[in-house]
DNA sequence: TTGCTCCTCACGTCACGTGAGGTGGC
DNA sequence: TTGCTCCTCACGTCACGTGAGGTGGC
């Protein structure tokens, strides 16, 4: 079977699209898209649509499926063509490049901040940290991370319009109720080998984004209904 | 008073920085600063430090705030610099010029869907909508925003793994919750004309964000801990 | 005097956009 | 024959990066 469909004509006369149609089916996807990019894209060997006798590019839906694999590449991990290529490259040629590496582009060594870093960094007081912690916002440690600071401003901001940290543990005991559900979820599988387990953590990640996104439309809708 | 701070020496001898000084300063903040594009944005009339009789850089605090500004307006609203230069400019002469309109700059027509398309695009059943509607997770409506997408397709992934619309209740009372923190924080400033409360509902927003930060850093933190 | 920081200037690059001038398909 | 779609090719642009060759400051 190898290498069978040499000649690219689909036996089920699957439609080729010229590149007006191709950029109708793609840009309510990706807005931004043009002739010239799509015409870029090919010159950077990117895909390689058949043509006409007259010269015309005819897109099949694999094309097009490729395309917009690029595009979302381009814009969900920033990944600069040459690196997508590659990547497509290497797929063509039969392997399964493990992940794109998203972001793994830049390490960017990860900031680490003691309690007084955290509260300087914030512009808040130490004791805010302490707070925090005893809201069960945040773990007691001796280090914290990036996300950690996000945290602290966040908690300063809200203090100064009167929402306290203690006022918070509503928010920590429903994020902890998530991610229950997200245990219970993934229980049957937990058991197996460090590979399934892996994948078992990644899949509690991919689930508590969907939690995220819910609960954050939630919360914007209720807003807006507040400006009414 | 007007301009007269003309000659640029601070009386309290604030620090004048170098420019790997600066770097050092922004990059915590964002890391692929470089010297060159520090030059870059010289040139381009963004900043303009003062010089040492030798030609070297220096740069003021206010200078360093302002590409700090430069830099968080490409990163958060993708502006170019011709749009930033020019909203520094007014700025600088003394106007106050609205919003730099995050996002104005690609009004990219929203996308509106109704219960059908909703779950056609999500590649789930329309009963799935209606799920979500009566658990109080989407509004009931005519037509939904690309937000409503999202939810539905979080919706759809989570089911699959046997957490169902009505499990979600509790996603949603959640957010209610802190929704109602925003608007006791809000109560006081709430009457006023209308650009008191377009400011206001500003404010709330903002406020909700800092609360979609804790919430999400609790929830993942919660998540990382199932993994151990 | 030795490093190290910083300088300018020219050129390169990445990801396209623009426009001229022309041809193909129903 | 008339539009409309599509073509190539040359050049432009935006936001920088690179490197050569040189000077300043402790």
């Amino acid at each position: 079977m190898a290498r069978a469909a040499a000649s690219r004509v689909p036996s089920g006369a699957a439609p080729l699209l010229g590149i007006g149609q191709v950029l109708a089916r793609l840009q309510p996807e990706f807005p931004d898209l043009t002739p010239s990019k799509l015409r870029f894209l090919e010159e950077q060997g990117l895909v390689a649509p058949a043509r006409t006798p007259a010269g015309y590019r005819k897109f099949a839906s694999a094309d097009v499926e490729r395309i917009a694999f690029v595009l979302s590449m381009q814009r969900d991990h920033y990944l600069p063509l040459k690196v997508i290529r590659a990547h497509l490259a290497s797929i063509d040629e039969g392997r399964t490049p493990a992940l794109p590496t998203a972001t793994a582009a830049a390490p960017a060594a990860p900031r680490r901040f003691r309690r007084e870093d955290l509260a300087r960094e914030a512009g808040a007081s130490p004791t805010l940290v302490d707070e925090a912690v005893s809201a069960g916002i945040l773990p007691p440690a001796e280090l914290y991370g990036e996300e950690a600071l996000d945290v602290i401003e966040a908690i300063a901001a809200l203090r100064s319009v009167g929402i306290e940290p203690r006022h918070l543990r509503t928010v920590r005991v429903a994020a902890e109720r998530e991610a229950a559900l997200v245990e219970r979820a993934i229980a049957p599988s937990r058991r197996g080998d460090p590979a399934d387990k892996a994948r078992t953590v990644e899949r509690a990640r991919e689930l508590g984004r969907h939690l995220e996104t819910i609960h954050a439309t939630v919360l914007r809708q209720s807003i807006a209904r507040l400006g009414r």
